[in-house]
DNA sequence: ACTAGCGGGACAACCCGTTCTT
DNA sequence: AAGAACGGGTTGTCCCGCTAGT
């Protein structure tokens, strides 16, 4: 087993943070390589397709990391309510941790690339359809029908999207909050 | 009356529309000047605060014009949940008839310039409070408690962003229908 | 006797005095516009010719009144010497008073533009000739001979204005210390 | 040995050519680019800090040429005043060649870049003291106490640096041959 | 005579993401 | 893996007209 310097490893994890900060066409090359400590040349050996190729596999590996949370959340619920109110709690800590200046990972690439880029459109597409789909599993799993579960996770997702939205807007995390009571009002609403 | 030759409007229109489909970075003053016919002269005589600048006014315009359809959205509605559904129609009729690329011309720059511009952030956060506030009157004009329509003003806004963002990356404007029903859902429930 | 509101007078004050900290095409016609609170529309009808009419006159208005000083320093002294020393004095005092940021008004002009502008090295020769010819006609008032008084006016000026270069490079005024220690050296040695 | 393309090496000798006849503010990068024939991408290469950190290397490089021509119109010439001669009719000769258009490599950026540049500032100081420390060394060999041979030593390059801006006005050499006379005649007086 | 608003285009300096060669 | 080189792109400022109006 060679000696890995995770040269890309570091790339990915530099380039999603600057992403999510700044957005990725306000994002150079040259910053990510700067702040990873990777030499130019490297780069292109790690990532043949560039910028693009970079930015989709941080992405998909960022989205990654959401979907064990949402996972994680709900296993650790007693009700889909209650993990619905953890998942969201669990992104505004990290969110108020960053300075409030840490958007989706999805979002930040999704609305400069999208359309423009295929490849990127096809990543965040996954990731979201992914996290929708893993939230409506946790719905059904706690006694909602397939269809309504469906729109619950839409509902979530949407939400919690717009709640990042309102949150960087505000500089504070109020947003999360209100999305946390308005998806467990839904979810309460539709039992019934 | 003088006579204006609007290169003013022109740039602020064109701006915003390119900075919707493909984000603030991603468009390039020389494309705006483009596609608006104004040369790079006259551009820094009507905004001398450069690029950000023709952000700040072509976002504020952009919003205002959002608020006026809130406003008639509900103006023209029996009931709160009504004039809910018909605003996020009206826009997902935008979206479609865009092909799915125009995003939110709040978040379009947002999401790339905070932090790092106070005067984008000042915009675009007065923008959304507007919003909430306009539909939190709406709702409390139609009876809920000052409270309650708060709430549902945040939901409201969140949902929209949330389904605008769902919409783009799958290129279908299911996630807007599944707005509307979640937030009349949520209006129903809390009338109860 | 019309009102003059005397634009043109501060505008050629303003951009002397930036031509002389940073150079001719150092200095923006906005910020020379900007400083003297002139508008645009005055700078063209006072100076048609444009940027190069400006300096032209500004440059001509500044060397005379070094000529002034030049006469006044000589007027004032028992002995050619004293009258150097006195004139170097002077300058250097202004250098200091200036925050050893203002070069010589001619040189200032005369590095960038020589060859290239027709005009400005007229300008700058005759001031130049016009200081020169005054230093020697008082040598030769205080008893030198034409062809020494002659060779004296050079060496008084090239003493000057390198001491004016060297003073700006070391941020102090010793160089014009020396200058006027060299300059009545040599005038003593001719005398002899 | 690698094979060296020397981009770098021309970009220093044309921008130092350019600055001389132009001014450093009149000098554009993409003339230095198209003289040189280097490509823009190369140029941020070599010069990370961009025109401001060419400028200072092409000064240095610049100044270090005069510095040797310093000592070798001294070490050839039996005494101080042949040698201040000698190097006085050296640079007056390059003068003439380059068609009476290039001034010195150090005052043509110190008076546009001074105060503005710190960078720029430390390279034309500690040029300037080199030459006339090396002046002054020479004098000094020749047999001048300390004290007179730093007096002498600032002398000479003030008579130079003045008989250099006063050639350029006039576009002839005389002002350079009445430097040495100057410069001759002062080291004259302080022997006896 | 003088001021002012409104352009107008060329060019400034700088940095982008990428490829070449080893 | 990586340093060197690349050229087209970025935003921003240059100096200057033009046309009205006072």
């Amino acid at each position: 087993m060679p000696r890995r310097s995770d040269a890309r490893g570091k790339l990915m994890k530099t380039a999603s943070v600057l992403f999510r900060r700044q957005g990725y066409h306000g994002t150079g090359l040259t910053q990510i390589l700067d702040e990873s400590g990777a030499p130019k040349g490297s780069f292109y050996y790690h990532f043949p397709g560039g910028k693009e190729e970079l930015a989709a596999v941080a992405t998909e590996e960022a989205g990654g990391e959401i979907s064990d949370v949402v996972d994680r959340a709900f296993s650790g619920a007693r009700t889909f309510e209650d993990g619905a109110a953890a998942l969201i709690d669990t992104i505004a800590g990290w969110f108020e941790k960053s300075g409030y200046t840490m958007g989706c990972p999805i979002t930040s690439v999704l609305l400069e690339t999208v359309p423009g880029s295929d490849r990127l459109r096809g990543v965040t597409r996954d990731v979201l359809n992914d996290w929708t789909t893993r939230v409506a599993a946790h719905a059904e799993a706690d006694g909602f029908r397939a269809e309504d579960a469906a729109t619950i996770g839409d509902a979530m997702l949407m939400s919690l999207e717009g709640a990042w939205i309102l949150a960087r807007a505000r500089q504070d995390r109020t947003a999360f909050d209100n999305a946390a009571r308005t998806v467990t009002a839904l979810a309460s609403a539709m039992r019934g």
